[in-house]
DNA sequence: TCTGTGTTCACAT
DNA sequence: TGAACACAGA
């Protein structure tokens, strides 16, 4: 997945940062990340569906609410971002993972049958599906502590390479190599608990130490990463980052290149030329939502004299009214309806609470938790997002037509202002500290006394 | 030296 | 959602 071997290609670009310094930027998390390492914590019972505790139904939660909003506390603001609908062309993709996901799936129960608890659980982890729904209980538990978050339509590298386009966020948090190839401005990658993260800078790109990239522009780059193989487009035999790297360098354009390619190796698709273009443009003009427009939009516009006037495969255009729903999380990306899931903490409720009856310990405890999921503590009610963020969705928020066009006259780029004047977190040089959350380095740093998230500590049980 | 493939890892006690 | 690593073969 990704550009097999660009981090390993680009690794002696990357910087090493502390976290800490990128307070009072505001940076986009590829959420999906971090989601998909939570639900390790409780691989059995999401996979199954059938929890044994009802903190395994939302530890998960817990570990990406718990991990935004330390950085929040760190004055970090955060815009966190979601995928969406899988791109038609992955679908082979997507249907290889659900197999993978329902063998592993009948694995774990067998294992289980047969008294295999541990080896059980690791193919439990492995039957996970990360759901929109699941992304949907995160994000509900997030905006309780004003946390902005975004499904994108598509894939969220693009939305969150748009994102930095647009100047809404000033970087990304992720791991995944794609994001270069979208064109991010800052990714920082390998973020660890005890904050130290490996930054890259596009611009540092093209004075790559091993690699001439100096005349580069950021298609060929785009090509480069194509021809070695990505997620719209498997590499054609033998070809990976390094060889590609010396067929753009000697020859700099698609057809040359592929004429070349057709030259030295005889063994090339007949249709390579038209699903290489469209691998192209899937990167290039990718479809997402843009937060000040409220819109959905390409990623680059699309130029009027594009070769290929069938676009259908960067998937469908969705109306306002969808795009919205979808980007702020009343519809599911997937089937375009508001979700159908109960109230999380319904469901938790209704599993748990006959099976608690019978024993008036067991019930306690139960009632304990669900009194805890309603006390989740909620802080910083002063609202960090402006009122332009709002006026540019439009309708929905009480404007009538055209919101759109006088709100971006009146200010661009909300983030223009916040960078000529940056957020100063109220806590900088206030004495209180409390060791919170998970994440280590918040430890040595100055914390105005807050009350963490933890909606069940492991000690609950 | 480079690429393709198979295996393991991500949580947290 | 993904990457790292090891190893075999061209
Ligand atoms: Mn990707």
């Amino acid at each position: 997945m990704g550009i097999q071997g660009l981090l390993q290609f680009i690794k002696p670009l990357l910087k090493e940062k502390h976290i800490s310094e990128y307070q009072g930027e505001r940076l986009a998390v590829d959420s999906y990340c971090w989601l998909h390492k939570a639900v390790y914590s409780c691989g059995r019972d999401l996979a199954t569906g059938k929890p044994t505790r009802s903190y395994l139904l939302i530890r998960h939660i817990n570990y990406v609410v718990k991990k935004a909003v330390d950085l929040k506390n760190m004055g970090i603001q955060l815009v966190m971002v979601f995928d969406g609908a899988p791109m038609p062309c992955k679908e082979n993709t997507e249907e290889e993972r659900r197999q993978t996901r329902s063998e592993s799936l009948k694995k774990a129960e067998e294992l289980e049958k047969l008294g295999n608890i541990k080896e059980a659980e690791r193919y439990y982890t492995r039957a996970v599906d990360v759901t929109p729904s699941l992304a949907k209980e995160v994000i509900e538990e997030l905006q309780k502590y004003n946390i902005e978050c975004i499904v994108a339509p598509y894939e969220a590298d693009a939305q969150l390479a748009y994102l930095c386009k647009i100047g809404y966020v000033s970087g990304v948090i992720s791991e995944d190599s794609d994001l270069i190839v979208f064109q991010s401005t800052k990714v920082l990658y390998k973020l660890e608990n005890n904050g130290y993260v490996k930054e890259l800078k596009l611009d540092d790109l093209w004075n790559h130490p091993n690699y001439n990239m100096k005349k580069w522009t950021h298609d060929q780059f785009v090509l480069m990463c194509v021809l070695a193989g990505c997620d719209y487009l498997k590499s054609v035999k033998s070809i990976g980052l390094k060889t590609a790297y010396k067929y753009v360098s000697q020859h700099g354009e698609l057809r040359q290149i592929i004429s070349k390619l057709k030259r030295d190796i005889g063994k090339v698709p007949i249709d390579y030329e038209e699903q290489f273009l469209k691998a192209l443009y899937s990167f290039k003009y990718h479809k997402v939502f843009c937060p000040l427009k409220g819109q959905m939009v390409n990623l680059n516009p699309i130029p009027e004299d594009i070769e290929m006037t069938d676009l259908s495969f960067l998937g469908e255009t969705l109306s306002q009214d969808v795009i919205l729903g979808i980007a702020r999380g009343r519809l599911n990306p997937f089937t375009k309806q508001p979700f159908c899931e109960q109230n999380l903490k319904r469901k938790i409720d209704e599993i748990f609470q006959p099976l608690s009856k019978p024993s008036g310990i067991k019930k306690v405890k139960v009632e304990e938790e669900i009194k805890s999921l309603a006390q989740q503590i909620r802080f910083e009610r002063k609202t960090q997002r402006s009122k332009y963020f709002d006026k540019g969705e439009g309708p929905q928020d009480g404007n009538t037509e055209n919101p759109q066009e006088d709100f971006i006259d009146k200010k661009p780029f909300p983030i223009i202002a916040e960078i000529l004047n940056p957020f100063k977190p109220p806590f900088a040089n206030q004495n209180a500290i409390e060791k919170t959350g998970p994440l280590d380095f918040l430890q040595n740093l100055s914390f105005r006394k807050i009350s963490l998230t933890t909606i069940f500590s492991e000690s609950t049980n």
